[in-house]
DNA sequence: GTGGTCAAGCAGGTTC
DNA sequence: GAACCTGCTTGACCAC
């Protein structure tokens, strides 16, 4: 992108074929890579003219040569015109429009094309590639955002499991429940467990002979949890 | 020389 | 079926 085009621009364009030299082959447009192979390159670009002055919009003629394009410049094609650089007033205004909307009405995008010296199908092809890049980006913003929630989910899974083998480690007795009546503590025949509970009690009894499935690191939080 | 950027091409799908 | 879109690719240009 390091443009070397000039910035404050005006829209006006240094034209083959609009200004001075009308030249009935000014056209250096898109197609037209044909025959004349680097004609482009000589009025080129975003270089100055020979003469110092520079082009404002390097080649967006817009009349004929729709026929021109069918020959040359297919991917396959012989040869490819030489690359078009929109100059930075062109690329401004590009932005601004795409600011505003993301895609064009056939209407907008004339007008587009005639406030750029552009061709329709130029201002098109900018929005569907602009339209892309966004997308792209998106696209890495999120890749971006779901590493970082990879990661912290993996550092949390680390965590939790870690806090299993814990306890695990502890194998604790069943828990002292007290009598919310009486406060002493109620004998272990008198405790109703969650079935998910009961598993792993009804386990350590046997626990030492049968290993244990995963808990549910979610509720074993509190060994010494009255229910 | 190499990799990044970007205009532009094509294929295939969707919408009206 | 034309117009438009997305997705992918190509090739010119540029910076390093």
């Amino acid at each position: 992108m390091g443009s070397t085009s000039p910035s404050g621009l005006e829209l006006t364009m240094a034209v083959p074929g609009l200004s001075s030299s009308s030249g009935s082959e000014g056209f250096v447009g898109c197609g037209a890579g044909n025959g004349n192979g680097n004609a482009m390159r000589d009025l080129d670009m975003n270089q100055p003219a020979s003469g110092g002055e520079e082009e404002e919009f390097p080649m967006g003629i817009v009349e004929e040569d729709e026929e021109e394009r069918g020959a040359g410049a297919g991917a396959g094609g012989p040869h490819r015109p030489k690359k078009l650089r929109l100059s930075k007033e062109q690329s401004r205004l590009l932005e601004e429009s795409f600011r505003l909307n993301h895609t064009l009405t056939p209407k907008q995008k004339e007008a587009l094309a005639v406030k750029l010296k552009l061709r329709p199908r130029q201002v098109e092809v900018w929005f569907q590639n602009r339209r892309a890049r966004t997308k792209l980006k998106q696209t890495e913003l999120e890749c971006e955002y779901l590493k970082r929630c990879f990661g912290s989910l993996t550092e949390e899974n680390r965590r939790l499991q870690r806090e299993v083998e814990e306890l695990r480690a502890m194998r604790v007795a069943p828990p002292t429940v007290l009598s919310p009546h009486t406060r002493q503590p109620l004998p272990a025949s008198a405790l109703t467990m969650c079935p998910r509970c009961e598993r792993v009690t009804a386990a350590t009894a046997t626990a030492a002979r049968t290993p244990r499935p995963a808990a549910n690191p979610y509720h074993p939080r509190r060994p010494s949890a009255a229910f």
